[in-house]
DNA sequence: TGTTGGATCAACT
DNA sequence: GTTGATCCAACAC
């Protein structure tokens, strides 16, 4: 394998969110689990941005659920939705102020065997969408919060460029789908939608 | 190629 | 009691 490359610091996750989502289209991330190490590259992303953005989760105000969303920039929010899936989600912008970006599609770099074993027999590609991404890669709930500038989870820039970047709106929601808050790598087959 | 509904449940109204 | 940042199988064309 080679997953050499720059961890991303902190300072990355605490600029405007859309400037984030856009860059983080070519990045790696990387999840170190108990039985080994899970590692793709990002194709797809979503940015959800503070209270006045109705379809992001914070829209509603500060609650249980959207708590890491009010938390500083480079921390895992991970929520649980309709009945069977997880989303994975990085919080941007400083404490406060709530917001983060949805990764809805990657491309397997390393540990393929793993997410081949928490994926449903005959699946074919495993990580094309937020609910698959996270079931290949084991990700739920109990990975809420994590700091992204620690050991467990973390991005990584290996120096990829996305061959095709294109923005549409956000998928899966019914409110502001005016805003073109969606990015992603129209080259890659691992992008959920075209 | 497009539309529909079931699975399944925590969070929210 | 209703809904949802999903996915897939089963249909209708």
């Amino acid at each position: 394998m080679n997953l050499k490359g720059k961890k991303l610091p902190r300072s990355f996750y605490l600029r405007p969110t859309l400037e984030i989502a856009a860059d983080l289209l070519g990045k790696t991330i990387v999840y170190c689990r108990k039985d080994g190490i899970v590692a793709a590259d990002i194709v797809e992303a979503e940015a959800y941005i503070g209270e006045d953005d109705p379809a992001c989760h914070a829209a509603v105000g500060p609650t249980e659920r959207n708590r890491v969303m009010y938390g500083k920039g480079g921390h895992s929010y991970l929520y649980f939705i309709y009945g069977m899936y997880n989303c994975f989600n990085i919080v941007t912008e400083k404490a406060g102020f709530p917001a983060a970006i949805l990764i809805r599609g990657v491309e397997p770099v390393y540990g393929e065997e793993i997410m081949a074993a928490n994926s449903p027999d005959g699946t074919k590609l495993l990580t094309n969408g937020p609910g698959k991404f996270c079931r290949a890669f084991g990700l739920t709930c109990e990975q809420n919060g994590i700091d992204l500038t620690g050991n467990e989870i973390y991005l990584l820039d290996r120096g990829i460029r996305p061959s095709q970047i294109v923005t549409t709106p956000r998928i899966g929601i019914k409110k502001a789908t005016d805003k073109l808050w969606r990015f992603y790598d129209a080259a890659s087959k691992y992008a959920s939608r075209r």
